[in-house]
DNA sequence: TGTACATCAGTGAACGCGCGTTCACTGATGTAC
DNA sequence: TGTACATCAGTGAACGCGCGTTCACTGATGTAC
């Protein structure tokens, strides 16, 4: 029976994601559980299978929705400016909004052992995020082909630097940076990533 | 009874310790357990208690040698370079080779919420990592003085492309950099780091 | 050199717990006629 | 409009499992005299 009292819960897989995210946030994905879930959403532990099958499904479709959030995110940043150096820069202070407020789902996201990468959805989620941040890169240096090895290593380089600064500041680090608030630390952060494009 | 008949094992310690870290690598810390540690180790499950306490005491002082090894990697490297530019990178090319030969000790030392940051000895052995690297920046910049906020930015843009690199490439990202091998992926990846530093 | 004794390291049985999974079930919904 | 029936969604009891922790124990070691 469902908490107020129906017996079919109307839409349960969206409250199944919405408490996985919540569960995922609060105990972390190693203490992650399926029963967990349930209990948060009020409904018999072996309700979940019907949707999700088992619990690498429901992490699998809570990252694939992730992806899309993430993408959400940055692209909101990023209709605030309209030259590609700020629309890069943008996109990485997306990228690290993110990061910061979904740390766990973050996590999961890029660094989770539990999830099923042969699921479409999770796929194309997460290709749809690595091509917008190949376009940026590109339209910094003005339309390079892809052929081009600097170009290609300005994206490795952009990437992994707004990357390692989230999985970093997640972990409250560097002290210095974590110290600043507001204005200050989105100041700091724009110069931290500008450094990954070449010099203006 | 210690697999060799004996009773008393001899060096449990550091054989718990060594049998952690194959359980780690081999399981991910999501499935990390005192049981299996001791079962890897031929010993009984309550055995670990004498060493370590618990899981958290026995994941801390396996946390705290493993950044005392990354420090020795990092330094092997640097040790065969004489010039700053030459010896941050290198620095950067000993943290991706700790990083990618241990990815679950890496991750547990940097990203894990079952590690023990009150131990004073994992406390130490962080440090003495994060002062490294800071001093490799400074000296690449001729002793900048720590208050210039330029050189503070300059350390941390080098440390998260560097620690970026090091999550993506665990990840198996990007697809294209980890299809190279050997000296083909060096020579990206040194190109990759040197972006962190302030031109020539 | 030998004995007595304290301390230490590891044993193994027992405990309670939360987990994922299975399964026969039942209430609700929707469709065919 | 009403009835019959198939399908679907959720239940709740049961299972076996591996986990961390506790505890009385015992074998090994080292020290005092």
């Amino acid at each position: 029976m469902a908490s107020d009292g129906r017996y079919h819960h109307g839409d349960l897989r969206a409250a199944l994601l919405r408490e996985a995210e919540a569960e995922l946030e609060e105990k972390g994905v190693e203490a992650f559980s399926l029963r967990g879930v349930a209990k948060r959403a009020g409904v018999s532990h072996a309700a979940p299978a019907h949707h999700f099958g088992d619990t690498a499904g429901l992490l699998t479709a809570l990252a694939a929705e992730g992806f899309a959030r993430f993408l959400a995110v940055k692209e909101a940043r990023m209709a605030q400016e309209s030259e590609p150096r700020g629309r890069f820069i943008a996109a990485g202070l997306g990228y690290l909004d993110f990061a910061l407020a979904h740390p766990a789902l973050f996590r999961l996201m890029f660094a989770s052992a539990r999830l099923d990468w042969t699921d479409p959805a999770l796929c194309a989620a997460g290709e749809a995020v690595f091509d917008l941040l190949g376009a940026n890169v590109l339209a910094t240096r003005g339309a390079a082909p892809d052929e081009d090895e600097t170009a290609r290593l300005d994206l490795v380089a952009a990437w992994a630097m707004v990357h390692g600064l989230a999985e970093l500041m997640i972990a409250g680090r560097p002290a210095a940076l974590m110290a600043l608030r507001g204005d200050e630390r989105e100041a700091a952060l724009r110069g931290i990533i500008g450094r990954a494009l070449p010099p203006q």
